[in-house]
RNA sequence: GCCGGGGUGACUGAGAAGAUAGGUGGUGGGCUGCAGACCCACAUACGUCGGUUCAAUUCCGAUCCCCGGCUCCA
């Protein structure tokens, strides 16, 4: 079966083939280190990491690179506004984002590249593009002369002439007002040398330096949230294309749908932004990933408590499915019975189904709804036979677990589940044990205490209350 | 203004010229000592108006509404 990716370059599904071989390279813009990572990120690094899942899931070797911006004047912005040092707080941020990409389940990029260490790279693409006539240096900087480029516009869809307005007032000493910055003179903030003086690399030139030094000239996918496309994908399109003179820089250019909060759109000054750690308090992360996955990764997604009581409840159908057959009784026979080779073929159709949807286009709402599928044949076989072949089971369990793995979840182990049962079993049994003892009942709740200890478990009346531990 | 995306049942969410999407929640039934789990069934679903077609929610046109981008954005 062929991968099928929706490239916003052409607008269309495209069939997938990797420029060199079996290799592929995909670059995703990773996160400017100016506040913690919110939703929107989660949402944006789950779809590249369930996309990365499938690549390797399907037999490719997938090189992920993702750059972390921790060079950037709103770096600077919020530093000063909170009093802090500007290279101090992008240390912090950035341990932040690994912990909260750890705890997302997060483990499929290769190599994490900081702007700030990749200086070099970036001052020699700027020093080339002089060369080749394409920037110009001005009192202010130096910019990108976007009149020698011709094909300006191609991803997003925009006539150079059509983005003339502006939000801010452009630099007066740019020759159109387009032109957008490579190398900003500064004299205040974190500063680099350059050929031009001090000062910092504009917003759209690391990637492209971080690009082209490991992954080359052209690769395979690039991605990034929606939001990127203009002008950020733009521009570097623009950059890459000009020193290389190949086009496409990417291959496939992969955009995620933008997170809202409640049907708007979530951002600092709506003051409904909501970080993944916050997120994470309520929600496990396979509750978060399979909600992320119940829509299209292109589509918009819109998170409310409600839709994630949703997601979470859904996910547990999922799971006592494999909780029912689980808990069957097993047997080793030669023969599969003709409703365990019903099922079983069932399960072959499940992949088979799972992964045809996958390969159009990562579509994760219709293998989720196979999975559903699946679940429901399970459940009938296990109210109908109250035996399975060990082998079957086996199969199904790893089947589910594989399948599931692609997208981040069904991953919860058996020993966990069952470690947070332990739990809530012997806060029930410490309930009762203190209803016992409130009505002076201590033959009972010593009896407890005496079966407890048998079974390994030691009870402690304390001050704090009853404690339990295991001995 | 320009460039995109979208309007599907209580909620969610795919899809495609003719199939029952799938899920969550609700109601009824089955199973059950009870509960849960599970199974079965049910609810005027495809923004509006035209057109093409044997047949459209799916194609075409018009129209209304929503969302995003247009140099801060994942």
């Amino acid at each position: 079966m062929t991968l099928k990716i929706y490239d916003t370059l052409t607008r269309r599904k495209e069939a997938f083939k990797p420029i060199s071989g079996n290799r592929v390279y995909m670059f995703v813009c990773g996160p400017t280190l100016y506040d913690y990572s919110h939703l929107g990120h989660a949402r944006t690094y789950v779809a590249f990491d369930v996309i990365a899942r499938y690549l390797r899931y399907k037999g490719y070797t997938l090189f992920y690179l993702m750059n972390i911006t921790d060079v950037e004047d709103r770096i600077i912005q919020r530093a000063e506004m909170t009093n802090r040092d500007p290279v101090e707080l992008a240390k912090t941020l950035e341990t932040t984002f690994h912990r909260d990409m750890k705890a997302l389940r997060m483990n499929s990029v290769n190599l994490y590249a900081r702007a700030s260490e990749h200086m070099p790279e970036i001052l020699d693409q700027i020093k080339r593009l002089i060369e080749k006539g394409y920037a110009y240096e001005t009192k202010t900087g130096i910019y990108y002369d976007l009149a020698r480029f011709e094909d300006f516009g191609e991803l997003s869809h925009q006539k150079l002439d059509e983005v003339k307005k502006h939000r801010i007032d452009p630099d007066p000493t740019k020759k159109n007002p387009q032109d957008f910055t490579l190398w900003k003179k500064k004299e205040t903030g974190p500063l680099w040398d350059s050929p031009w003086g001090k000062g910092r690399p504009g917003w759209h030139i690391e990637d492209t330096a971080i690009s082209e030094l490991y992954l080359g000239e052209q690769y395979d996918i690039h991605g990034g949230g929606i939001d990127l496309i203009f002008p950020h994908h733009e521009s570097e399109i623009v950059q890459m294309e000009s020193l290389s003179g190949k086009k496409p820089m990417a291959r496939n250019w992969l955009h995620t749908g933008l997170l809202m909060i409640s049907g708007e759109r979530m951002g600092k000054s709506m003051g409904n932004s909501v970080t993944i750690a916050d997120a994470l308090e309520d929600y496990e992360a396979e509750v978060l990933r399979f909600f992320f996955a119940s829509t299209h990764y292109r589509s918009p997604i819109d998170y409310t408590k409600d839709k994630l009581e949703q997601a979470k409840n859904s996910l547990e159908t999922l799971y006592t499915a494999l909780y029912n057959i689980k808990r069957l009784q097993t047997k080793e026979e030669k023969q599969l019975t003709d409703e365990e080779k019903k099922l079983r073929k069932e399960l072959r159709e499940t992949e088979r189904k799972f992964l045809k949807a996958m390969d159009d286009d990562f579509n994760t709402p219709i293998a989720i709804s196979h999975l559903f599928d699946m679940a429901k044949k399970i459940n009938i076989f296990t109210a109908e036979d109250g035996i399975v072949d060990k082998k079957l089971l086996g199969e199904i369990v790893n089947s589910f677990k594989e399948l599931g793995g692609i997208l981040g979840v069904l991953q919860r182990e058996k020993e966990s589940v069952e470690e947070e049962l332990i739990e809530k079993l012997m806060d029930l049994v410490i309930e009762l044990r203190r209803e016992f003892r409130n009505r002076e009942n201590f033959a009972v709740s010593d009896r407890i205490r005496e079966e407890l200890r048998r079974l390994g478990i030691t009870l402690e009346d304390t001050p704090d209350g009853m404690k339990w531990r295991k001995h």
